[in-house]
DNA sequence: CTGAAAGCGCTTACAG
DNA sequence: CTGAAAGCGCTTACAG
């Protein structure tokens, strides 16, 4: 039924052994037998089956993609890239999303039952023991978008408090000095720094934030926190958000009250997903260079994969200020 | 290093048989023997190996999803019930997405090569021969969102030629009659129907669309085009748009130059995008039913796996009108 | 119900 | 450079 390395090696008249090496690099074939095979292969329609070369001791090229939902703005996004670049390093993804809040750790677990090579985390936080385990089954973990503290893990995260410092910078410049803030989920490790960058950055100014208020980073919580700071007896003349999504339902907050964006109420986000330069929005906001990240969070986990001795890296990348009409 | 069948029946004092046996569902084994082996494995971190369970010809719990970008709203959204519903039945997503234009055949044979148990195609189209290749090495394949004539394939796909309906029907019983279309990608399976039910409820109202127009479903797509539209010199009092991103450009388009929505111009979409429901547009859409769609998709791949001899079925869901601001 | 043995499809020392 | 053989970690007839 299904083509086998046998048949190929029936077929040319070699070993199995000659047909595995056909298709593994660098083995030491005949190159004129290498064509020979890999042309009746084809012919044939045979493919390696990756599970077996998988179980015979080499890698199996999946690598576990952990995310939560998917369906977000900016999670959507960064998925598109982190999947591509996988493929382009001729890798499969598989896709480990939505599992059940805090199931990181047997989700990942159970990932390793397909003997992942690696994996890329983008939700959650990665326990020290887990990563520990898959570093010893030859499967290390790179974390995007977050960083633990005394976990030897390789990671690559936006530099959340240059962002706020940026955003912060031209809201004083221009003026605004009753600026609010709307905090994404709070546990979440990019929430916990871009407030704490925003804290500092205000500081900086002699200032502090003109209120705190915290949604779940979509866009209707955006817009139901904004309704209450702008409703207050004393009004902000900033917002900004821990994210986009809630920087948009901000500016709807701001429109529904006939409030003129920019000009009584600044609003800026963060990420620069693409809703943000959409036309009724027009998002001043800061960009989290997505494609940059894919493309770093691949390299780590290549060099992981190569050498896992090797000391931890974390980048960090520069985000950059997106100045449109919001702020 | 890895925990193996092997180190849990040494601990136990039982055969290797007896450890697969107690990990597989229905395996004739004393359940007070499954029960120990069982609690012994979880102490030692043990387990099966998915990989070499794949092998040794039993499933691999891998199910590839077949899709393009995965960053546009409506297939972010698709992607994440899917993944959720092929999570739910203890399975895997594998993810396929963003592979070259046309390219579709060799990576899904590319896939098989993972031993997938099936395939989900969201996207492209796949050949008679890849459709029956896949069937044959008990890997079925399911279509979503799109029927492929000739071809015996399941497929699930939202009843496009009544969601026009529904939409010209409204726009008709409120006196609209120059109505215009945006299409989107014009080999899209969905766009295709959607354009021809178009046509055919206009039709039944004694119409034909005002002016036609196509775009690449991106919401900047059906922005220009919309522009279009509405600086020529006999305005259509209504725009369809093939998916709801181009009816949110065009949403954008009108304001841009000062034209009510939907006084001046009525704007409909289609797919029930969260974006739709955002304030600045309230855009007025037909729901595709993106849950159904993933749970039907997976109910015919399980059907069809268990049973390769079904007659082939072909699911139609039904669109719901969704009536917002803009039409 | 249970264990010994064959087998899934490949890779990789090993000996030549 | 090449082939025969062992082995990857599991499952599943087979015989008891």
């Amino acid at each position: 039924m299904r083509v086998t390395a046998h048949d190929v090696a029936e077929a040319a008249g070699v070993s199995r052994s000659a047909v595995s090496r056909a298709f593994t690099e660098g083995a030491s074939i005949a190159p004129e037998k290498r064509q020979r095979i890999l042309s009746i292969a084809s012919m044939l329609g045979y493919q390696p089956n990756r599970i077996a070369r998988g179980l015979s001791g080499r890698r199996t090229g999946l690598v576990a993609l952990v995310f939560g939902r998917v369906s977000s703005p900016y999670e959507a996004w960064l998925l598109d890239h982190l999947s591509q670049a996988i493929r382009a390093r001729g890798k499969w993804p598989l896709l480990l999303s939505a599992f059940p809040e805090g199931e990181l750790d047997g989700a990942l677990a159970h990932a390793l039952s397909y003997q992942v090579d690696g994996a890329i985390v983008a939700a959650g936080s990665v326990s020290r023991t887990l990563a520990e385990r898959c570093a010893a089954l030859g499967a290390p973990i790179v974390m995007v978008g977050r960083i633990l503290d005394g976990v030897a893990v390789d990671a690559v995260c936006c530099d959340n408090a240059l962002g706020m410092r940026q955003l912060v910078e031209l809201l004083v410049s221009e003026g605004r000095h009753r600026i609010a803030w709307i905090g994404g989920k709070a546990e979440a490790f990019s929430n916990v720094e871009r407030q704490a960058g925003l804290l500092e950055a205000l500081s900086g100014w002699g200032l502090e934030p003109w209120a705190r208020r915290v949604a779940d980073y979509s866009v209707e919580g955006g817009m139901l926190q904004a309704l209450a700071l702008l409703t207050a007896d004393e009004r902000p003349d900033a917002i900004l958000c821990g994210n986009d999504a809630m920087a948009l339902g901000a500016i709807s907050a701001a429109r529904r009250l006939g409030l003129g964006v920019p000009e009584e109420i600044a609003i800026a986000g963060f990420d620069d997903i693409p809703a943000a330069a959409w036309e009724p929005y027009l998002l001043t906001t800061v960009c989290n260079p997505v494609a940059e990240t894919a493309a770093q969070a691949l390299r780590l986990l290549e060099q992981r994969i190569d050498d896992g001795a090797r000391p931890h890296e974390v980048v960090r990348l520069t985000p950059r200020l997106v100045r449109r009409r919001s702020a």
